[in-house]
DNA sequence: TCGATTGATTTATCATACTAATAATATCAA
DNA sequence: TTGATATTATTAGTATGATAAATCAATCGA
């Protein structure tokens, strides 16, 4: 099991292996593996006699899936999904360029069935936020970039997190199924920059959606 | 001490536990820590029977900065370089223009000293790759956003090894110098939109190099 | 031929002991 | 008193051996 889910007071903490050991009921053994992987992924660091220590935040390894799910659950803000969708309009947009000049035909089939589902999703057929996460996530991994690609799981978890505040979400969706479209026929065309700015406009809306949506919450 | 360092034929592999054990001299538990922390960073995966098998590529954590390491070192390239010089053109200026935009007093005055230091190793009294690298990276962390910031440790462990490929680089560095106080001027001067472009500008020369370098070698 | 049973292999967990590093304390010299 | 130095205690690190659980492969029965 786990066992520091993002809580962190940073500097240090954790009690000491035998403390751990009794508390959650497993051996020593098996606490040791499990800050090992929390070492792995940057979060606590371990000295003998000081004991086991939160990392401070910059060590994190903030693209690891883990400590990106646990970050979200634990410190969720309008400032964190903020800084999430610009760092979306960073890759995005390039990533839909380089999806239309790498012409990968599978990978470009891939998007045209995601583009479908959203259409039946926008008459109630299937799940919106899970189309539309699968599209986006199509023309990450049609970038052929592995770079942009490891991005992918980082915009699949993130977006379920964010619909929970910009839940006035659902009305837009349905107009937006043309937005898509957009990216798809540019990507299709091998349009490049007709891509990364449709990619854009996307994101914009949304980043003015964010906006609108912390002036509200701002009010109360 | 490590195990698999990158080199992994993927789908399956590595010997049983017993024998990674007599192997590299160390008990069982320090087999299994190790292989906990390649769990955590996505590069194995074990299960009982079944013994510990290397994860495809694309379950790879490739922004852990180990996992990075070893990737540029087992499996460097030209394409490889490529598409990282790529992803840096599309989070490097981004990054700029939040850093004009932002305004942050002391991580401004960070990049006029890292700048300060270029042109110093322009003159042969620093190392030049260092003072680059600390420019650059000094801008991502004035971005105030946190995946920025995060991918710094990226453009530094790359850079690193990208000069051994295009090492052509040493005429260029006291040119570039302007070009980089280009980028500074306009973040301290607000202008989101230049520190951007002149971002973007560094990173398009470094592409054409970066082809020249592969014709080159393709000649060969 | 198909399904269930058995067996063997390997990771997963546990318990216990010992080692090594280091922070805190006490001791001693000036 | 102060400052350096030796001592001690605490805690992570390593080692070993045993047992449990999972699962793959082979065997057996119908």
């Amino acid at each position: 099991g786990m066992i520091v889910r993002g809580d962190a007071p940073a500097g240090e903490s954790l009690p000491i292996e035998a403390e751990l050991s009794k508390q959650y009921d497993a051996s020593r053994t098996v606490v040791r593996e499990a800050i090992k992987m929390l070492t792995a992924k940057g979060l606590v660091g371990s000295r003998p006699r000081r004991g086991t220590y939160v990392e401070p935040e910059s060590e994190w390894n903030l693209f690891d899936p883990d400590v990106l799910r646990w970050t979200l659950q634990r410190r969720f803000s309008i400032d964190l999904l903020r800084e999430f969708l610009i760092a979306r309009k960073a890759i995005e947009p390039a990533a839909a360029r380089e999806a239309a000049l790498h012409r990968d035909g599978e990978a470009i089939a891939e998007i045209a069935r995601r583009l479908d589902d959203m259409r039946e999703a926008a008459t109630g057929a299937q799940d919106p936020l899970e189309a539309d996460i699968a599209f986006h996530i199509a023309v990450l991994e049609a970038s052929g970039n592995r770079y942009f690609r490891q991005f992918s799981f980082v915009v699949d978890t993130a977006l379920r997190f964010s619909i929970r505040l910009t839940n006035t979400a659902k009305g837009v969706r349905a107009a937006s199924v043309d937005d898509h479209a957009a990216i798809y026929e540019a990507i299709a065309r091998g349009d490049g920059s007709g891509a990364a700015l449709a990619v854009e406009r996307i994101l914009d809306e949304a980043l003015q959606l964010l906006e609108m949506s912390a002036a509200h919450q701002a009010e109360h």
